[in-house]
DNA sequence: CTGAAAGCGCTTACAG
DNA sequence: CTGAAAGCGCTTACAG
């Protein structure tokens, strides 16, 4: 395996010192143009590469950015991967990704910090509030995406986060709903402790409250695919049915419609109104034309970069950063009238 | 920002070299029961994490493994992402992810080799030959994922890949057609130069030209939702259409099933027969229930890292896995008779 | 088992 | 603009 050649080995054909070989690959080093030209043929002819590693650790900065995800079943996360990974290769960082489940997540931590990663974003609803708090500690620049900072004062202060108005989107919903006539409306929960379903349930009950409307009924089904085809059926058991559900997001909700129709022979939306929450590429389509509120991946991104950026500099504080949404209606709610 | 504590510091702290300290963060290195205690008292103390951008430089291994992808609205390749990484974080390898468009694919493999990466897995039928070529060159082990090196010698004898039997899937998808009676069987194409789509396509008309019957309809969706959108509709314009439809993969095939029952009036599998190709999770859902070809992203991840491993010691040749693969059949196609 | 020393491939003051 | 030199944080022969 021949290892790629190094500066000192440029520099030697180039007839020049180490140190011109590293300007001419450091932007707004000053070389000569002649120099420049010497190293870059030099450099050419072995196929010269600078060392990221090597630089790195001089300069102190990895250019990589750690990504924490622990389930990608959800369509949403890999469209984050996808958006923030070029998003910041544009930029010449670059994602490292880390995996984790609810009970290894310690460990994770340990790994990432080895890596003297540059930020780290913790992209995942199922993430322990705990590890956001030791991220934080260790003075990397945290951003939680799509989840917000528990509620210890410290973590409030010392992260930083994007998510879209979740509960803004819970209350749009609930309007929605009523709108359309609809009073016995259920809720399909996600992960119960969650602050994105903490959030839309609460804007949702707001609304319905308001109206003097009760949550007709209420299952839970941890932002599963499977457990949600079982709060479906506990939510549609029984002699009284509902005759509309909000399932706290699309992935549920496809479920839970799959479940409705096929398995409980009714019909979306004649017999109940379902909508959803993310606008995940699978909600538009032809087999579920969900409604559903949207959130941008897009703006999400947008903003995470920001806030990356943002905390590498000093001196400024975390924020938390909240994005627009809103309803994108198709044919799983009945109309008007 | 407090960065981390050094070797040096714990060394201080705990009054004993800088080796020994390294040594007891190195499994295997020889170390008395007593050094090693205090050592990690002091570094649990400083909160000391050995630096691997350090210890990469010396060691010349990064433990980071490239992963190139072109794009991932394909459900089928978030799962590689998920399964690949968490394989590999077991190891202690970690995964840099690269999105790639076909244009910028060159200026990627320069960034890839930068970061010193272990070795290269390039998970995409998107991507262009020639990327490949360049990564075995450079000497780092790469495996392709789910594609085939081209024909030259070359890239033959340099490069290891994995892929399922696509040319027996193909062959496979065939024969269940013919036996379910169907005659005027249509194609609807990936990528056409993939080697996936290739393959299947081989075995696909091999089978019906031994059975004397030609392909009624061909059409070309490129792996992407809304070109087999289109294709569907080239397939089935005409007053004569085809009875069934063999689309390269589930991410296609979907597309079709969307176009064929909401915009053509089609029943499927009364009308139309439908078969796909890899068994993505939307292939199960209830509105779909999608007969497939079941490719078994974990045996290919498996095959992989097992790939990888062998490359990274010296002396071994590349080798070209073939993972076998088999038909689910779910409501897509017509029963027997 | 242990420490002093060399060195991995780079960047960056420091003099000129 | 340029080179010699120090040093980033580690690992690993080399002597003891």
């Amino acid at each position: 395996m021949k290892s790629s050649a190094t500066a000192q080995e440029v520099a030697r054909l180039a007839q020049v010192s180490q140190s011109a070989v590293s300007r001419t690959f450091t932007p707004g080093a000053s070389v000569s143009e002649d120099t420049r030209n010497r190293v870059l043929a030099a450099a050419k002819t072995l196929g010269y590469r600078p060392n990221a590693l090597a630089r790195s650790l001089i300069t102190r900065r990895s250019r990589i950015i750690a990504l924490v995800m622990s389930y990608l079943q959800n369509q949403f996360y890999p469209l984050v991967i996808e958006k923030l990974s070029q998003s910041l290769q544009k930029q010449g960082y670059h994602v490292l990704m880390f995996i984790s489940d609810l009970e290894e997540t310690d460990g994770v931590l340990a790994e990432i910090l080895q890596y003297q990663v540059d930020g780290i974003v913790m992209a995942s609803a199922m993430l322990s509030p705990d590890l956001a708090r030791q991220c934080a500690e260790s003075g990397v620049p945290v951003v939680l995406f799509n989840r917000v900072p528990d509620i210890s004062a410290f973590a409030r202060h010392s992260t930083s986060s994007v998510t879209s108005d979740n509960h803004r989107g819970g209350r749009m919903v609930a309007e929605l709903l009523l709108a359309r006539g609809h009073r016995r409306i259920a809720f399909l929960a996600g992960l119960e402790k969650s602050s994105t379903n903490l959030e839309r349930e609460r804007g949702f009950n707001e609304v319905l409250e308001a109206a003097g409307v009760a949550v007709f009924r209420r299952a839970v089904g941890h932002y599963s695919f499977e457990l949600a085809k079982e709060a479906t059926r506990e939510l549609f058991a029984g002699p009284d049915l509902p005759d509309a559900v909000f399932v706290a997001n699309d992935h549920m909700a496809i479920a839970a419609m799959d479940v409705l129709r096929q398995e409980l022979g009714l019909r979306v939306p004649e017999d109940v109104s379902v909508v959803g929450f993310d606008d995940v590429p699978q909600a538009s389509w032809g087999a579920y034309r969900l409604t559903t509120v949207v959130q941008s991946v897009e703006d999400m991104v947008e903003a995470t970069v920001e806030l990356l950026h943002e905390q590498m500099r000093e001196g400024t504080h975390p924020r938390n950063v909240v994005i627009p949404c809103r309803v994108v209606e198709r044919d799983s709610v009945r109309a008007a009238g």
